[in-house]
DNA sequence: TAGAGTCTTTGACTTTAGGCAAATCGAAGT
DNA sequence: ACTTCGATTTGCCTAAAGTCAAAGACTCTA
């Protein structure tokens, strides 16, 4: 008996039967990148559709003048692709890294193609998926449109630190940071020592301190 | 011999045959609006998928504050959708508004989904479609968080009067546009007269006429 | 044609965000 | 312990965007 691929874990790719499911095993590209690697290049045009089978990926855009935002962070066993994949010559929109020692599985669209048009529910599972990125686009907009930036900082910080600890190390650099919510490290810095006047966190230069996340879970109401 | 259905003219129901058009026809619920009518509100649960018989329909974001931020129009022969219309209970994530006497064509999710299922051209077709409108967000995250204003307001000039005339009449209020650019109407104001003093447009009450489009243009590429 | 209502325009002021540079800190290695 | 390097923190200054209020201008209707 053989061991269930782990493509089958995959939502979408979860609807082809074991046969096809084993086809695509061998007609996937495997490919290896390191922390910090680019995947693809915003601009280029990439018509892969990819399976992470170890690592994680983040979408990040950037503007000419050098800065970032970091739009999305995919992981083990999610999908993604590069819109080329979609339309022909189409460029990304953003850029993908490799933001851990990453394993993904590519396959161009002229691999992928025949199972999509054979089977009427992978596509279906398919438009589902790119429906609930574009959900997530539709909150990015929202924000960066809305809210101000406090609000979403607070935000962030609640969502990296959503456990029960209050005492956290600071993972992201204030740059990664800033990345996050659209701004620069200073700003961020800035936001974070105001919260810390309020109350809400205590600071130091390598933890936070969590007070009162009532008091940050209000800032991310404030318009 | 019949007339060809107006539904043909779609990229992605032309996919389906005459037979299939015919009962798609019959199975859809008519629905007018008048200009300015709310079709869905923001945060509505709609499983529709709908076709634009005739008008023009647009998607609006609201702050709770009352700002507003209009991310697209649809015209006459698109189709478009509400998010439930692919995901159980999601909600609208921007409401749909009128902005012409409309005739649209209705189609629940019940309705719609043996034709997407039978026909995974179809459902391709419905996934380059909601492909293509990621790519629209992805540029309105884009100017959002790296274009200051003065860009995203030429922008939106040279889009929005791209005909050969140089002198057009002003066919939006001051706060259409800032809600298509993410501001206020005063704000809009300013920096219409800023590109007058630049020599880029003349400005009077009712007209606009441009002087300089490429001046225009360069400020759409700065940060 | 007077008046109401709706848009537009402008001034004065506040708030928010960003840029630059210097000071400081902390980890890692020598 | 000393140095180096990168990251954080802060002060100071500027620019961008937003708010509020008031004044005009245009359109439509009575």
């Amino acid at each position: 008996m053989k061991t269930k691929s782990p493509l089958a874990r995959n939502q979408v790719l979860s609807q082809l039967d074991e046969t096809d499911l084993e086809k695509l095993n061998t007609s996937a590209q495997l490919r290896r990148f390191q922390n910090g690697d680019w995947i693809v290049h915003h601009g280029d045009v990439w018509a892969y559709l990819f399976f992470i089978q170890k690592g994680q990926v983040t979408a990040i855009k950037e503007s000419p003048e050098g800065r970032s935002l970091t739009l999305a962070t995919f992981n083990e066993g999610e999908i993604f692709w590069g819109l080329a994949f979609f339309i022909e010559n189409a460029p990304m929109p953003a850029a993908l890294k490799a933001s851990d020692e990453c394993k993904l599985l590519l396959w161009s669209r002229d691999d992928m193609m025949p199972f999509i048009l054979k089977n009427g529910k992978l596509s279906w599972e398919l438009s589902k998926l790119v429906i609930q990125r574009v959900q997530f686009a539709s909150e990015i907009v929202e924000k960066l449109a809305f809210q101000p930036l406090a609000g979403r900082v607070a935000r962030l910080l609640l969502e990296l630190y959503s456990t029960s600890q209050n005492v956290v190390p600071r993972h992201l650099t204030l740059d990664e940071m800033a990345s996050r919510v659209g701004t620069t490290r200073e700003i961020v810095c800035r936001i974070l020592y105001r919260f810390a006047e309020q109350g809400a966190i205590q600071i130091n230069r390598t933890e936070f301190t969590f007070l009162d996340r009532n008091l940050l879970e209000e800032q991310t109401r404030r318009s």
